[in-house]
DNA sequence: TTATGTGCAAACCGTTTGCAGGTGA
DNA sequence: TCACCTGCAAACGGTTTGCACATAA
């Protein structure tokens, strides 16, 4: 599973004729063993040393930058100053919305098949009534998630 | 009416015991004249500096941040590492979604009135199955705006 | 009068860059 | 071989902070 997604990076980026360094490997597999965290850079240079220490942190912003122009991460621009970024998997149309828990800062993916519909008719909305060409959008839900909603303590 | 949000935004400083000094006039003034615009700290900066030379940009950054922390100001989250700031209006609860124009780098505010029923369902929709407490969104769609959609040469 | 606000310069911190040396294809 | 990649240290740019002085209430 995260050997695949790891195989699947390396094919393209040697495809695309980019040269495939121990840097470039040991970034790619810090972050497809995590496939389902949004890493900061500082992150995935953590990960990295864990394997290594044969990668400096000016080597992994610039893989990080690399992977990002290359359509294999995707930023995110998350209210918090920090740069996160996810894997752009097959799903990489799909309107992707995000949700971040406000008290401990986790980030949640929000899988929207089921309302696909809805989500398609706002585009649609907007495309036509603004005349914009929608290319992609990014969409950021903040509040209190599940595992910091305190139970009560009576009912 | 640009007069009214000055008024409106002085009335809850002082309501709210905080100083009211020349220089965070000076700041809201700037913004309240532009109140459609998404500006950075040195665009409010700038603007100032038309009126008067009697403010530091650490005292602008010093006035935003009091701004957004009062609820006067939201701070947008844009993928272009600029942090952009806009006035909250009476519409503070209405999801507000934006449009940027990857081309000009343009942001629009939509009016999503019509569509009001989807937005919300998405939102019940994520509260629901994922037991979410939504406190607020930032959506952001990016493409081509229409002033930068060329005309066809031919048809 | 005095708690707060301000200006300046320096610190901060995430990110980028110039350069000399290393390495994948 | 040689174009590209890497590490280091220094530069960069937006933002914050310490401190002495100024000022709104």
């Amino acid at each position: 599973m995260t050997q695949n997604i790891i195989n699947t990076i390396i094919e393209q980026i040697s495809a695309d004729g980019h040269r495939l360094t121990r840097q470039k490997r040991l970034v790619i597999e810090s972050i497809a063993a995590h496939p389902h965290e949004h890493m900061s850079v500082e992150n995935i240079y953590n990960y990295t040393q864990i394997h290594s220490t044969d990668i400096s942190l000016t080597t992994v912003y610039r893989v990080v930058k690399f992977l990002t122009d290359n359509n294999i991460l995707r930023k995110l621009n998350i209210y918090n100053d920090n740069n996160y970024y996810e894997l752009i998997q097959a799903d990489a149309n799909m309107p992707h919305p995000h949700f971040i828990c406000q008290q401990c800062g986790k980030i949640f993916d929000l899988d929207l098949n089921d309302i696909l519909p809805q989500i398609n008719k706002c585009q649609q909305h907007i495309s036509k009534n603004y005349n914009f060409k929608i290319e992609s959008s990014t969409i950021f839900y903040y509040g209190i998630g599940p595992d910091c909603r305190k139970p009560r303590l009576y009912k």
